[in-house]
RNA sequence: GGGCCGGUAGUCUAGUUGGUUAGGACGUCGCCCUCACGCGGCGAAGGUCGCGGGUUCGAAUCCUGCCCGGCCCA
């Protein structure tokens, strides 16, 4: 056996085996085995920001574990890879960075800027996914933004049209003024913000009283539809469906009564506009109300609003505030703590606005995506009550249109003479509707030879949601069924509303099935000051500084045992440092086994002595643990076996006791010393197959320099998950092995407490235990126990039962002569 | 306000189908240059398991109320 050199240069044996492990291509997936089973995993395509953040680093931690432990399980693993590169972020980007708006370029000249920033964060970002030692198969890479892609996207659009699950409508949607764009309801940030409370007294109709309505938003009095005010509320009971002057809009409306009302809130009189907030529109919906739409795209009054026309939101706000006063109808105004709805990429808050969008049908689908989310299987169990409680509590459909340019074209057009929709034939796709015309003569409904295209783009979100599909193969490959659905989806909490509802609702409708047989999920990652780790908040550590100090096996060993799987871990260095550490101590472990193993040819099974059997019973029994913790996603207790079996079992007391064994064989015979020799190699090599998971690299090393030779494999990340062999299994080894190392820590500690050095000789050790077989079987760990104790004699009697108590085990005494 | 999760030594965390002295890590203190490792080893101190009530022979674990924190949302 080749020996480990006490040097041990972590970050020279990563960037040495990524390479490698690239060159020998053994993460690739193998569509021509039909043998194996396959295990397919849906691969978050990162949204190339730039940043790979330690959230990054804690989600792809985790399904790379997954990937290879399933791998060694036997399963032929597609671990595929692809870049999210559509959206907003880039377009703002762009526009300031070449300081343009959208509109001031042609789209495609706009589309290849955009294309630029991306590639650039592409390259930054991979780099720290292969420097995590992340194992995807990199021939499988794909850019949503490239046109392979969004033909897929495209495709998917046309079939869920002609399928009825695609309509426009006028509806009212999130719209952000800054960005110029509809918005989801995922997309809407809510902050709290200080706004002015404003008391508006309203002249009722018939009589010469007012009513005094609270309002943060009197700009919107020329949108006013109607006053409402709680049913029960006393106050105001007679004056329900009564007449009502509204100020500014210089006209009536009827009061209407409205349990959402909350009569605590300013005078319990609110009015209702179209739109000042979400309430408004289940009102408007619910008593049939008219709409008065009173601000633009942009954010200004429109000519609903009159003399306030083409003031922004904030000057008319102040306008009406003062006409109001000059009219004595403004009883006052206050300060108010209030949550405003943002856009989640730009902060400017958003107005509802009615406009004509594309929608899918998603809301028709609830009860099947309850049905099918109840059906994955999640890890951990309680996260699919967010999928479900989310679909649940939408209102609107998903809108699926964007007045942008850095996206998927909608693949629409336009009669111009009658309005008819032209949508794309299948095999027209991928296709801009802006750069191509439609392949017909003729408007199959009016005959019009004229066209006009669908200028929106498809929502990011419409991209990615076929993202299981796509990485199977559909709709190319005829086998794509063999991986979809995918078996393993991993998602962060935050988006589970999003990604994996989209999903989820998507690949219902378009091929009536679920996208994914199980989700595996991460929480966030904390900063030190317990809240999410954010750079805004400046509690934010850059993972390529952690991996490029510690190396990726100890940055890894944080993910996987910061926390349970699923719960929100904080990132502290400490925590990568132990990793750091472990990897060292393992290091030498192995050295030393390396150095004592030097003349070890593999051998049967010798005669092993009890401490042999103790180790390798608790061996086993650690497989069994880590192998049941790897299949239920439970990453913090796989690594924590395994860890604390190799420091304190297989370092502290193993190897301690098996020293004087090792060293001398001349003293206690040369098959004592096979035995020993036997253990550490075996032990050794299921510790490094049982951490191949966690810390790919370390354990390659020191495989390719052991083990290599004898075991054959290509690299030990292609060898077989060990198996729990039973038959080592020995509970009366484990007992004894027990009490073994138990008095060799007693004699220890009593050294300790009496100032002794721990090589002090002891002339006679004396044991007293109770019963012939205990004596037997301890027996069998005499020169462990004289070897670790330096003790020169040992006695194991039953004859009188004396001496001090061993701690722990009442029944074994012993007493020690220096 | 809603959904979900959590509150265990100075810090972080495991443990919850109820059952012997609540496990580990970091930090602290003392000791040891034992021939793999001082980036180590041996040992020690440190816990009313958020608070109140209940069920039980027995509760960190189950029920209930409250307080606090987090994530996501309204």
């Amino acid at each position: 056996m080749k020996q480990l050199p006490k040097e041990f240069n972590v970050l020279e044996i990563e960037a040495r085996w990524q390479k490698k492990w690239e060159e020998l291509g053994i993460y690739r997936f193998d569509w021509k085995d039909k043998k194996r089973p396959t295990f397919s995993i849906n691969t978050p395509p990162p949204y190339p920001s730039g940043d790979f953040h330690m959230g990054n680093v804690l989600n792809w931690t985790y399904f790379d574990m997954v990937a290879r432990y399933k791998r060694m399980r036997g399963f032929n693993v597609h671990f595929p890879q692809g870049w999210d590169c559509h959206g907003l972020p880039t377009e703002v980007e762009t526009e300031e960075f070449y300081k343009i708006k959208k509109t001031d370029v042609p789209p495609d000249k706009f589309r290849k800027l955009c294309e630029g920033f991306v590639n650039k964060y592409i390259e930054i970002m991979k780099k720290a996914i292969i420097q995590m030692g992340c194992s995807p198969d990199w021939t499988t890479e794909y850019r949503t933004m490239d046109p392979d892609y969004w033909r897929r996207t495209q495709l998917s659009f046309i079939i869920l049209y002609k399928k009825g699950f695609i309509y426009q409508g006028t509806h009212p949607i999130n719209w952000c003024p800054r960005c110029e764009t509809a918005i989801a309801d995922a997309e809407v940030e809510h902050e709290t913000r200080e706004g002015t409370l404003h008391y508006v007294r309203f002249p009722l109709a018939d009589s010469k009283e007012t009513l005094t309505i609270a309002t943060t938003r009197p700009e919107l009095l020329p949108a006013c539809v109607t006053v409402a005010v709680n049913p029960n509320d006393e106050r105001y009971k007679k004056h329900v469906h009564k007449q009502i002057y509204v100020p500014i809009a210089e006209r009536n409306v009827r009061i209407i009564a409205e349990d959402m009302v909350d009569p605590s809130f300013g005078t319990g009189v609110v009015m209702i506009c179209t739109y000042g907030d979400k309430a408004d529109v289940q009102s408007v919906t619910k008593h049939h109300l008219p709409v008065i739409m009173c601000i633009t795209e942009t954010g200004k009054m429109n000519q609903n609003a009159e003399k306030y026309q083409g003031l922004t939101v904030a000057e008319a706000k102040k306008a009406v505030a003062e006409d109001l006063r000059k009219q004595g109808l403004l009883e006052k105004t206050e300060r108010l703590q209030q949550e405003v709805g943002v856009c989640w990429r730009c902060g400017t808050p958003i107005e509802i606005l009615e406009r004509k969008q594309w929608f899918m049908k998603t809301r028709a689908l609830t009860d099947q995506v309850e049905k099918h989310a109840l059906e994955v299987k999640w890890y951990p169990d309680y996260m699919k009550a967010r999928l479900i409680d989310w679909a649940k509590s939408l209102d609107w459909d998903w809108v699926i249109s964007r007045q942008r340019v850095f996206a998927t074209p909608i693949p629409i057009w336009y009669c111009k003479k009658c309005g008819e929709v032209i949508l794309a034939e299948e095999d027209w796709v991928p296709v801009d509707p802006k750069l191509e015309k439609p392949r017909i003569s003729n408007c199959p409904k009016c005959g019009g030879a004229e066209f006009v295209p669908e200028k929106d783009v498809l929502d990011t979100w419409m991209d990615s949601s076929i993202s299981s599909a796509v990485h199977a193969g559909w709709p190319d490959n005829q086998e794509w069924r063999r991986l979809f659905p995918a078996d393993m989806h991993p998602s962060g909490t935050d988006i589970i509303r999003t990604w994996a509802y989209y999903l989820m609702v998507r690949n219902l409708a378009l091929f009536n099935e679920k996208p994914y047989k199980s989700c595996l999920i991460n929480g966030m990652v904390l900063g030190n000051d317990g809240t999410k780790m954010s750079k805004s908040k400046g509690n934010y550590t850059a993972a390529p500084e952690i991996l490029g100090k510690f190396g990726a096996d100890a940055t890894r060993q944080w993910a996987a045992n910061g926390g349970a799987t699923g719960s929100d871990i904080p990132f502290r260095q400490p925590d990568v440092e132990y990793g750091w550490r472990f990897q060292r101590k393992l290091w030498n472990a192995a050295r030393f086994t390396s150095l004592l193993l030097e003349d070890y040819k593999p051998i049967k099974k010798p005669r092993l002595e009890l401490l042999d059997k103790w180790l390798l019973s608790r061996l086993e029994k650690t497989v069994k643990k880590v192998t049941d913790a790897f299949e239920n996603c439970q990453f913090n207790v796989a690594i924590e076996e395994t860890r604390n079996f190799t420091w304190h079992e297989f370092c502290d007391h193993y190897i301690e006791a098996a020293k004087d064994r090792l060293y001398r064989p001349q003293e206690h015979g040369a098959e004592s010393r096979k035995a020993a020799q036997y253990t550490l190699y075996v032990a050794l090599y299921k510790i490094l197959q049982l951490l191949a998971p966690v810390m790919p690299h370390t354990v390659e090393e020191i495989y390719q320099t052991m083990y290599a030779d004898t075991i054959k494999a290509a690299s030990i990340h292609v060898t077989s998950w060990p198996s729990c062999d039973e038959s080592m299994i020995d509970e009366d080894a484990e007992k004894y092995g027990a009490i073994t190392i138990a008095l060799i820590s007693q004699i220890r500690r009593e050294k300790s407490e009496n100032k002794k050095p721990l090589n002090t000789p002891i002339k006679t050790l004396k044991i007293y235990v109770e019963t012939q077989e205990t004596a037997k079987l301890l027996n069998q760990a005499k020169k462990d126990i004289s070897g670790a104790c330096k003790a020169e004699k040992i006695e194991i009697t039953t004859e009188k039962h004396e001496g001090k108590e061993i701690q722990g085990y009442p029944s074994i005494r012993y007493a020690a002569e220096y």
